[in-house]
RNA sequence: GCGCCCGUAGCUCAGCGGAUUAGAGUAUUGGCCUCCGAAGCCAAGGGUCGUGGGUUCGAAUCCCGCCGGGCGCGCCA
């Protein structure tokens, strides 16, 4: 059936289109915030007043004298209405609001997903942490913004491939395996002899006590690099399954110099004439690129940047079929976002300018009783992820993390996440949904046969207002995934919950009048539908008891 | 100093391809359980949307200056 939103909005913007030829039409129906406003409104009389040089509100009256009767033949709306200065509010019949509710029971687990028209093959990158310590809380971040921008992007129908790049080539590892290395000899932080640039987590420690404690030799530097890659490779992985996030791909950093793929890179750099020679290292012309000063590639000492291997790296995601990549990375990353995508505009292969696409977030501080918590006894200068999944469990800190705008710092507030009331929004989102469960097994009917209800026994505003919420939802989702902004669906879940928790104090779903009470259950069974897709989003359980 | 991002209620934050009377949570205050989970609900107070200009019939939203904060400015990653 057609969605009566769409079928106002193009009837009123054709009849603008025809009153203002060539202006160009993008009014979009929004949701008025006073209701008493109508269900939508549409501001285009508004928006070709300018063009047209006249009052809008003469403009509204005539668009609407103009499509009076297509309206009133699509049976999408009550009359349509003029107010203000010149918006257009429209009302929706009260048989269409609650038609979301029997196309949620029909979709089930579907319901808020599309089929992409052109679906494409994406790949989100994130996490991306070198092998050189525990995951941080930055990581935590990323982890749940990017397991969520996946999932969003595989709602609208899109492949997506999540992947995890690996540094496990570079200094960094050789300073891993310089501090593994000192810790065997039994060295610790401030010692005479310990490094000066080094690791001083007290997981450092661990790793030099289990390699010495499988026969290993503190002087073969090697294996102890490799020995410690291992280790910490695997202890993030275990973290993040207990953070609930899957890769598909693991991508390597030394592969691309073991397959040749680094020097190939460069090779081509240098033939596209972008690159130079100065002091003794080679350099690209990333100033033609928008960057604020040239990049060496290779140092005077004959090693790579990191940047080389990083350019090399999107080479091949380019080369994997991925039209759209998107990172995610902390902000203190964005300086390599002008570089990469100048390195791959230098290639000049066909990749296109704004190529890969970024979502940075910035830092998140962690406070318990009003401090700051900067500390955590195994990685010494930072908290983990660990940390914090051990603190609150894993549903509040994927959900606290997502539920904010990326490029807004974040607090997490320890405390507020521990709360097991209506302050912990992850909490109060999750009870509604036990809450609804509670009601079904108090009922003990079949739920399945509620699709057949006569919805038309909901007649309260805020029944009509539930089911509403309800049909937004799909909108949600595309436009969350559209912006990348997960956060969203987070607010969202957020209100809905909240007019469920209003409407079970104000009605009573179990009543004695069947009729009545089969269109709430239907009314509820599609809320806790909504709610548990939303939740499966951004990777939070739905539980049915708490 | 330069570049990017941010500045909305006491606090944490939505809204920012302009549009009808600025939103939510929290905190504060006052109400609501003989009845489906009170892990909940209802209500009140609280904001010159950092600041000064500009564009517009109309700006929290767009443009410019300034102030304040974050991040980055390496032949580190």
């Amino acid at each position: 059936m057609p969605d009566p939103k769409e079928t106002v909005e193009a009837i009123l913007n054709g009849a603008a289109g025809k009153m203002a030829p060539g202006a160009s039409i993008t009014s979009r129906l929004e949701r008025p915030r006073n209701p008493a406003h109508g269900d939508f409104a549409s501001s285009v009389a508004l928006q070709i007043a300018g063009a047209l040089g006249r009052k809008p509100r003469d403009i509204a009256e005539e668009i609407v004298r103009a499509t009076k009767d297509e309206i009133a033949r699509s049976g999408a709306c009550e009359p349509l209405e003029i107010a203000g200065p010149g918006f257009i509010n429209i009302r929706l019949k009260h048989g269409s609001k609650l038609d979301a509710i029997r196309v949620i029971l029909e979709q089930g687990a579907a319901y808020g997903r599309v089929r992409a028209a052109t679906p494409q093959k994406v790949q989100v990158e994130f996490v991306s942490a070198n092998p050189t310590g525990p995951l941080h809380v930055g990581h935590g971040r990323q982890g749940a913004l990017g397991d969520a921008i996946a999932a969003l992007l595989e709602a609208q129908g899109h492949a997506v491939t999540r992947e995890f790049y690996y540094n496990d080539a570079g200094a960094q590892i050789e300073k891993l395996a310089l501090s593994v290395q000192a810790r065997a000899k039994g060295l610790s932080p401030g010692d005479a002899g310990w490094p000066l640039e080094a690791y001083n987590g007290e997981y450092v420690a661990d790793i030099a006590r289990d390699f010495l404690a499988q026969g290993g030799n503190a002087a073969d530097l090697e294996a102890m690099r490799k020995f410690a890659v291992a280790y910490l490779r695997k202890e993030q992985d275990a973290d993040l399954q207990a953070f609930g996030v899957k890769f598909d791909v693991y991508y390597l950093e030394s592969s691309l110099y073991a397959e040749g793929k680094v020097d190939d890179v460069v090779k081509k750099l240098v033939a596209s004439g972008k690159s130079y020679e100065k002091d003794g290292a080679l350099w690209l012309r990333t100033t033609e690129y928008g960057d604020d000063k040239d990049r060496v590639m290779r140092k005077s000492d004959g090693g790579y940047t990191y940047f080389v291997p990083d350019v090399a790296y999107h080479v091949t995601k380019w080369q994997r079929g991925f039209r759209k990549v998107i990172n995610v990375q902390g902000t203190d990353h964005h300086s390599t976002v002008v570089r990469v995508r100048a390195g791959l505009q230098a290639l000049a292969i066909g990749i296109p300018q704004g190529y890969p696409d970024y979502v940075l977030h910035s830092l998140v501080k962690v406070t318990r009783g009003g401090e700051e918590v900067k500390i955590s006894k195994r990685a010494g200068s930072y908290v983990t992820v660990r940390d914090l999944i051990d603190w609150v469990g894993r549903d509040a800190v994927r959900f606290f993390l997502v539920s904010r705008k990326a490029d807004s710092e974040f607090v997490f507030d320890i405390d507020l996440a521990l709360q097991r009331n209506d302050e912990n929004p992850v909490y109060y989102v999750q009870y509604a949904h036990a809450r609804v469960c509670s009601v079904f097994a108090q009922w003990g009917g079949d739920p399945a046969g509620l699709a057949g209800s006569d919805l038309a026994f909901l007649k309260s505003e805020r029944e009509l207002a539930l089911a509403q919420r309800l049909a937004e939802f799909p909108e949600v989702v595309a436009s969350a995934a559209q912006e990348l902004a997960p956060h969203s669906v987070a607010f969202y879940l957020r209100s809905l919950a909240g007019e469920f928790h209003s409407y079970y104090n104000a009605e009573r779903i179990l009543v004695d009048d069947e009729g009545v009470r089969m269109a709430r259950l239907a009314l509820c069974a599609a809320v806790r539908r909504t709610l548990a897709n939303g939740l499966s989003l951004l990777g939070v359980s739905a539980p049915e008891k708490m």
